[in-house]
DNA sequence: TTGTCAATTGTCAGTGGCTGTCACTAGCCT
DNA sequence: AGGCTAGTGACAGCCACTGACAATTGACAA
């Protein structure tokens, strides 16, 4: 199965994350080099470079786990529940799960502070957002295949999803921008503005203030 | 007013512009170096550095023109309509608007085959987010002045912005990934996909299929 | 006009991300 | 044991981008 080689290359990479996890953090995303990382893991730069597509890639390993969390955690959900209910519940109650596996490459803390690095450094965050697109319609192929409509045909698949992800987004950013960086304050954050919907959408903001 | 030296600038840049438009949209934007279009254009590769930030500044130096458009046709919208409304509307009315501003810089049919390299281009996607989502932050503040109230206190005004621009960035990528790149197009899939919202948001999809 | 100042530009040198190539080492398989 | 090959390091090179300094040129006053 796994051989001493598959073994080492594994710890490599996962070296090779916690390095630049650590420096991100307490140097920042720009002022790391690529060299700095290989040298933490005593490695040549080439070899990083067949870790990772680039140093951006090396940024969101951990990202990545999360989203393909997500994706099941959808997957999960009785089939009973509507579209919006699904994706909320899937992103609420996905969140422990999510530090679960996660804890196994790095410490959780670093993680979190990894994504306030994320959110401020505009060539991550505008990566992150790209990276959310791509989230975005295998979700939305999701919804299609639970209510059995074909995404092609049917507009509100994408349209949920576009605007659930809107939320998150929103979201994400507030949480980000805050000081209480726990997944507490992440679910809290998101229910709350999953209550503000319907007001937002309201006709009329005046005649009944929130 | 304005100076032989303003004037010259002015040209310059305008000249940069249309140069790396051409190339991008003729060779790629990955595949055009900045020596090429400062070689184009007859001035050093610092030169053009004075007047971009970077290679990618130069790829959104008209989309730049088209947001400022949009959140002045925000800020026109008269106070009765509701900020749903007023959005839709905004975007809506605002294409014939855009399009004449941008004219007079780069003919409008480059500029419709750029909008289709950034859709393309991992890279300028990501920055194409990543600026929209500044966007998203003015016309937010801009929907909590119309309606009086604190847009940080008031959860509805980035609400409703969030929604609004999951549903642009979805129509966006639609617009992008078919064939017809008119502005009628572009006007058609929008209100088709705002007509979507409603729908997409009821709770339960299957007792009335669309 | 002409001299002076300041803005604009070109040149040069250097950093850092990223890639291709090639030789070498170390795990794997018979 | 010995050949095979994945993984690696070393080196060279491309390109985006930046800082420093010198040359040029428009602006403006004497």
């Amino acid at each position: 199965m796994s051989g001493l080689r598959e073994r080492k290359k594994q710890r490599t990479r996962d070296a090779l994350v916690r390095a630049a996890l650590v420096l991100f953090t307490s140097k920042g995303y720009e002022h790391t080099t690529v060299d700095e990382i290989a040298e933490a893991v005593e490695v040549s730069q080439r070899t990083f470079f067949r870790y990772f597509a680039g140093k951006e890639d090396a940024a969101f390993a951990v990202h990545r786990i999360a989203e393909a969390h997500f994706i099941e955690a959808v997957r999960g959900r009785p089939s009973h529940e509507a579209p919006l209910e699904a994706l909320s519940r899937a992103v609420l109650d996905g969140w422990h799960h999510i530090n679960e596996a996660v804890e196994s490459v790095v410490p959780p803390e670093l993680q979190m502070r990894m994504y306030h690095v994320i959110e401020s450094t505009p060539a991550l965050l505008a990566a992150h957002m790209r990276r959310s697109a791509e989230t975005e319609e295998a979700v939305a192929r999701l919804i299609a295949e639970r209510e059995g409509v074909d995404v092609d045909v049917d507009l509100r698949p994408r349209v949920v999803v576009a605007l659930f992800s809107g939320l998150m987004r929103l979201t994400e950013r507030r949480w980000g921008a805050g000081t209480d960086l726990s997944v507490a304050a992440m679910r809290e954050l998101t229910s709350t503005y999953l209550d503000a919907m319907g007001p937002a959408l309201a006709g009329n903001w005046r005649t009944e203030p929130q």
